[in-house]
RNA sequence: GCUCGAGUGGCGGAAUUGGUAGACGCGCCGGAUUCAAAAUCCGGUAUUUUCGGAUGUGCGGGUUCGAUUCCCGCCUCGAGUACCA
């Protein structure tokens, strides 16, 4: 009885899918192992021999682990919301959910045939309503939390709004806008509710903002960071535009170094961390401010002033002068207090601040003392006004009552004093330039000031003269797309403002520039530049004729900046001077704290991820718009469905396509979802649904979850499965998921853990990216101009185009079936075929042809030579027609020669080209296993049932061998080796013609992971009731391996020259004296005696001369 | 540019607490079987050679009795990232 694999697959496909074999059990005494494939995008191009790769790994895996007693966890579903659905819909208008759910059947059939143990009865889908409810919830559930940096977790926002009431927000140190201002309880006590929504909106974790966006103009949407690639669109490769948009982002940054730092605790491939860590991009360094100076009309002189605006400066300086003539009881004790200078600082009373003017200020600290009674407007909305002013104006302001002040003065001055101590870099405003710079150090080699052309300080402090050139700069960058930028690296553009700021140090101007070397969206938009110690400072500074200083000692700086950091000692540098770096730095950090001009910051380049897309095809948002504000849609009113339209492009206004729906407006009061006409004013308590949906990471940022739980109306998944299963003990996927995905889950994952909603950290404990297969495209060539085509191997230095060929059309011996061919590109039925021994082929040749790519093809049988395809090793593409369909293979080779010789390609993370024609191998292997247990009269099934161990001594060795390397290879996912392991074992074990059941039973069990088909059809035959996936993996024994003799490798001077058989239990000395004796030995050493004799027992011998 | 990874027969690849380089498979060559082919089975297959041997894991050095494996310096290819201050 031969092997009839097709039968065999089928009946065995058949009885998992009845008796749900693969069922995991969320109440189970066994040890719980989740295995985990990322799921796939149902696409209509369907799988090609590729994207089972992955799947084929972790079923081995998940299949052992239940062998080895896991109660084990391996689901699988759809990630069903995405932008090809749409496109599609776009064009024929048939609806997203029609084209998903033929996809969908389509990949199950094509899964299905592989024999995956998948758990189906826990599939998800994304774009599910039962599904994506949760997702909703989850934005919510984010809607509702703030970041509390000091406990370093999300919180509820209804616990920032008690703090608020209670005490402010001037304590809280939270991740926020950067707009936040700061106020007291009372100011916050007296904010309209509409306002107070507005100031939570800047904490919440998921946020409405205005934000440059990544526009696709093509596809009508935006898009985030990491679906930008080269700067355009990865799915499509449109342009990208940089645009203004209101726009939901999730506030990620806020887990920036969480995310970081526990990459630690996770086993994940280093690279993989590394781009994590790259797209997080840490840099420790200092906020530093430098103010700006002008140089007022007329003046020559260099005379430091703030800014002030306003015409009426001259009177309310008047106004000012007047005041301090006349201060109220408070004022006068204070300022013979501050006058004293017993504080430490500075201070000057009824100073001129913009249009205001303060009781007292000291402006090296920044800081405002007012004082209740003053000769200013006592209203209350009046002083958060100001408050408000002035803090943008990068000041701290502090009140006291006339009370405090004359009976608590000493009270009142404490609390100056400590103001005063607690350092404060004001926000870039209009005081002066912030910058972040990791090499503070360098501050005394600052030799200009370098703005982004979109930097909001550009057109305030651009002076006359260079107003029109500066414009015109400005205007021609914002042009320039991204792309273009990022094209056009080398070019060094750039204009003077004609302004200048005020050295932190040494208080020297400094010229201010702008150019496009500096980015908008990194630290604050501006640099402090140091030519002597950066490279593209140094080309902006050579290019212009800035001068360079050096401050590096003994370093020559007129070829390149000097970069490195671990050699560099700082030179005429004041304070700094003869420092190395590493104690410069946190010295530069210090002086800098103490005159209140930087801190010490770190910063990161991740940044918040923008939320909304312009689509249809995606989870509608749960909020609604009540005077503008966002308001979430009650928890028990989800799913919020998405609603039918008739068209799926944006309405003509540009709105998404929502936009469309007649049926989307929120009824407050019913808290139902109810239809407005077009053009119809909705009813009072009628609002209007947001109209972007989620992006197509919402839905895969937590599906690992639902798996445990997938039924679970009441939650997203139940406390209690979730603790059981954990997390996932083994994801593999692919590695372009990097900075996508794999990012965003472990946000979410931590979010969920912050608000206790789950028990872990991580969503993903260990991680395998696993390689790309390639296909290998097979390509004919034409001779330049004319309709003939030539066999390769014709081509010498012919001038050739070569020419996609379908690698359908080609056999295994890249001989191309021209007939076929022809039929696949009528275009060329006329074109005229040289063959490699110059036979013409051509139309009117009587029929002949290569083979048609299959195995049995023959290419004798008719005349002449052959036509030769040339081979190139390509991404596997259905515009390249390299493709190979699994179906195909399945169908001719079955479904565990595809399983096994997927694995056998290579190691598993490795890209690897695809080779049908090496598929043969692994296929006879499994012949000739079926034959190991088809030894009885005409191949039927024949195992010997004989008592134990006898006479098995070789076989018993061959077995063990192989459970210990098989054992050993799965752990470490070298799946590749364990197929020759087996292939090795059943060679020999077909040479000893073993046909006993104590050894092909469990040889049975071993291989049943890769090959689970043959596997269970061997496990039935050998007389078991129930599928082979319920046996016990076998236990590797050491004592069948013991060796009794060993063949020594005799190595002279390190070369192996000839082995030698001895016994193992022999000494070292023992060894030396056998070795030394040979002949070979002595004819080797030629007579000379050996300088010594280097022993291993059991490894080798090595002798030198 | 930076970061990570990899270079071994005609091809995919195997071997690293340093210890017989090329397992296993494909392909190729030869043989058996066959009218013939497919399928199957057996043998061979790194290079070179004066048949003793010599050489050989990208290149050049080093450590060692011994290096594909460890160290230093290069080269090439692949992946990711990109004016990140």
């Amino acid at each position: 009885m031969s092997y009839h694999f097709n039968k065999i697959e089928e009946k065995w496909q058949k009885y998992w899918a009845k008796n749900q074999t693969f069922k995991a059990s969320n109440t189970s005494s066994k040890e719980k192992f989740y295995v985990l494939d990322m799921f796939p995008y149902p696409s209509g191009a369907g799988l090609h021999v590729g994207h089972p790769l992955g799947y084929i790994a972790s079923d081995i895996y998940a299949r052992y682990k239940r062998h080895k007693g896991f109660n084990v966890l391996h689901p699988q579903g759809y990630d069903s919301f995405g932008l090809p659905a749409e496109q599609y819909a776009i064009q024929t208008g048939q609806h997203p959910a029609v084209t998903t759910e033929e996809n969908i059947k389509r990949y199950r059939e094509q899964l299905d045939q592989i024999g995956f143990s998948f758990d189906w009865s826990r599939e998800v889908r994304t774009s599910d309503p039962e599904y994506y409810k949760w997702t909703q919830w989850i934005f919510l559930q984010l809607f509702d939390s703030w970041y509390d940096n000091i406990k370093d977790k999300a919180r509820p926002i209804s616990e920032l709004v008690e703090i608020f009431s209670a005490e402010g927000n001037r304590k809280i140190n939270a991740a926020c806008d950067e707009d936040t201002n700061i106020f007291s309880a009372e100011e916050w006590n007296d904010l309209s509710s509409e306002e107070k929504q507005e100031q939570l909106l800047k904490y919440r974790l998921t946020y409405l903002a205005e934000t440059e966006v990544n526009w696709v103009p093509e596809l009508g949407t935006v898009l985030a960071n990491d679906e930008i690639v080269n700067g355009v669109s990865e799915r499509g490769g449109y342009p990208v535009v940089r645009k203004k948009m209101t726009q939901w982002s999730m506030r990620i940054s806020a887990y920036a170094e969480r995310l970081r730092a526990d990459l630690d605790k996770i086993d994940w491939s280093e690279s993989l961390k590394e781009s994590q860590r790259n797209w997080i991009g840490k840099s420790v360094g200092a906020m530093v401010e430098f103010p700006i100076l002008t140089f007022p009309e007329g003046e020559g002189t260099l005379k430091p002033k703030y800014m002030t605006g306003g015409n009426n400066s001259k009177l309310l300086l008047e106004k000012a002068i007047a005041n301090r003539a006349n201060p109220t009881e408070a004022e006068k004790i204070l300022w013979e207090e501050l006058k004293s200078k017993s504080l430490g600082h500075k201070f000057r009373q009824q100073h001129l601040i913009d249009d205001f003017i303060v009781d007292f200020v000291c402006l090296s600290k920044k800081l405002v003392i007012e004082v209740d009674g003053g000769y200013h407007d006592n209203q209350q909305e009046k002083d958060f006004l100001r408050t408000q002013r002035l803090e943008e104006s990068g000041f701290r302001v502090i009140r006291f009552s006339n009370e405090e002040v004359v009976n608590k003065t000493q009270k009142v001055l404490e609390k100056i004093k400590k103001e005063l101590e607690t350092v404060i870099v004001p926000p870039s405003g209009a005081r002066g330039i912030s910058v972040f710079t990791t090499r503070p150090d360098t501050i005394f080699g600052v030799t200009f000031m370098a703005l982004a052309p979109e930097h909001e300080l550009v057109s305030q402090i651009t002076t006359p003269e260079q107003k029109a050139e500066v414009e015109a700069y400005v205007q021609a960058s914002a042009k320039r797309s991204e792309r273009e930028r990022m094209a056009d690296v080398k070019s060094i553009t750039g204009v003077f403002t004609g302004a200048y700021a005020e050295h932190p140090f040494t208080k020297e101007p400094v010229p201010i520039w702008i150019g496009d070397y500096v980015l908008a969206g990194y630290g604050t938009g501006a640099v402090m530049a140091v030519p002597c110690g950066d490279q593209r400072d140094y080309d902006f500074a050579k290019h212009f004729d800035i001068p360079i200083k050096n401050i590096f000692q003994d370093v020559d700086i007129s070829e390149e900046a000097f970069t490195g950091k671990d050699d560099a000692v700082i030179t005429d540098s004041d304070f700094l001077t003869g420092l190395h770096y590493k104690e410069a730095l946190p010295r530069s950090i210090e002086e800098l704290e103490k005159i209140g001009q930087g801190k010490g910051k770190t910063n990161y380049r991740l940044r918040d991820a923008v939320f909304s897309r312009q689509r249809y095809w995606g989870e509608p948002f749960p909020i609604y718009y009540k005077n503008g504000q966002p308001h979430p849609i009650p928890e028990e009113c989800l799913p919020l469905r998405l609603p039918e339209v008739e068209k799926y492009l944006p309405t003509e206004e540009g709105e998404p396509p929502l936009g469309r729906a007649e049926k989307w407006h929120w009824d407050e009061e019913n808290k139902k979802v109810v239809s407005i006409k077009e053009g119809v004013k909705p009813p009072s308590g009628v609002w209007g649904i947001e109209l972007n949906t989620m992006p197509g990471w919402a839905g895969s940022s937590w599906y690992f979850f639902r798996y445990m739980d997938v039924e679970n109306q009441e939650r997203f998944v139940s406390e209690e499965a979730q603790k059981y299963w954990e997390n996932v003990d083994l994801y593999i996927g692919g590695s372009e998921h990097a900075t996508g995905h794999l990012l965003y889950s472990r946000f979410w994952t931590k979010f969920l853990y912050d608000r206790g909603f789950v028990t872990v950290e991580e969503p993903f404990k260990k991680l395998i990216n696993q390689g790309m297969i390639l296909g290998q495209s097979a390509f004919v060539y034409r001779l330049e101009g004319e309709n003939t085509f030539i066999s390769k191997n014709l081509i010498g230095d012919k001038s050739v185009q070569p020419i996609h060929a379908d690698v359908s059309l080609v056999n295994f011996s890249d001989e191309l079936d021209i007939e076929e061919f022809k039929k696949w590109r009528p275009e060329f039925k006329d074109a005229v075929f040289v063959l490699d021994n110059n036979e013409v082929y051509s139309s009117d040749t009587p029929s002949f042809g290569g083979g048609r790519g299959e195995a049995n093809s023959s290419p004798s049988g008719r005349p002449g030579g052959a036509f030769v395809v040339g081979r190139e090793v390509e991404k596997m593409s259905k515009s390249k027609y390299n493709v190979v369909n699994p179906d195909e293979i399945c169908k001719q080779y079955g479904a565990d020669t595809l399983r096994m010789y997927e694995m056998f390609l290579g190691p598993l993370e490795q890209a690897k080209p695809w080779n049908t024609a090496g598929i043969t191998g692994v296929h006879s292997f499994l012949k000739k296993l079926w034959k190991l247990y088809h030894t009885g009269p005409e191949g039927s099934f024949y195992v010997n049932d004989s008592p134990p161990s006898e006479g098995l001594g070789e076989a018993l060795k061959s077995l063990h061998k192989t459970i210990k390397k098989v054992t050993e290879d799965i752990e470490n996912f070298s799946f590749n080796t364990s197929v020759s392991t087996f292939m090795i074992c059943v060679n020999e074990l077909t040479a000893q013609k073993c046909n006993s059941k104590e050894i092909l039973e469990p040889l049975a069990i071993l291989i049943a992971p890769y090959a689970p088909h043959i596997a269970e059809e061997l496990w039935e035959k050998l007389g078991h009731a129930e599928s082979i996936s319920t046996a016990t993996y076998p236990v590797y024994d050491e004592k069948y391996l013991v060796e009794s003799k060993k063949q020594y490798p005799v190595s002279f001077n390190g070369k192996m020259r000839f082995t030698m058989e001895l016994p193992l239990d022999l000494s070292a000395s023992q060894i030396e004296e056998a070795v030394m004796g040979d002949e070979r030995t002595q004819k080797q050493l030629e007579g000379r005696t050996p300088k010594k004799v280097i022993i291993v027992p059991g490894k080798i011998v090595n002798i030198v001369g």
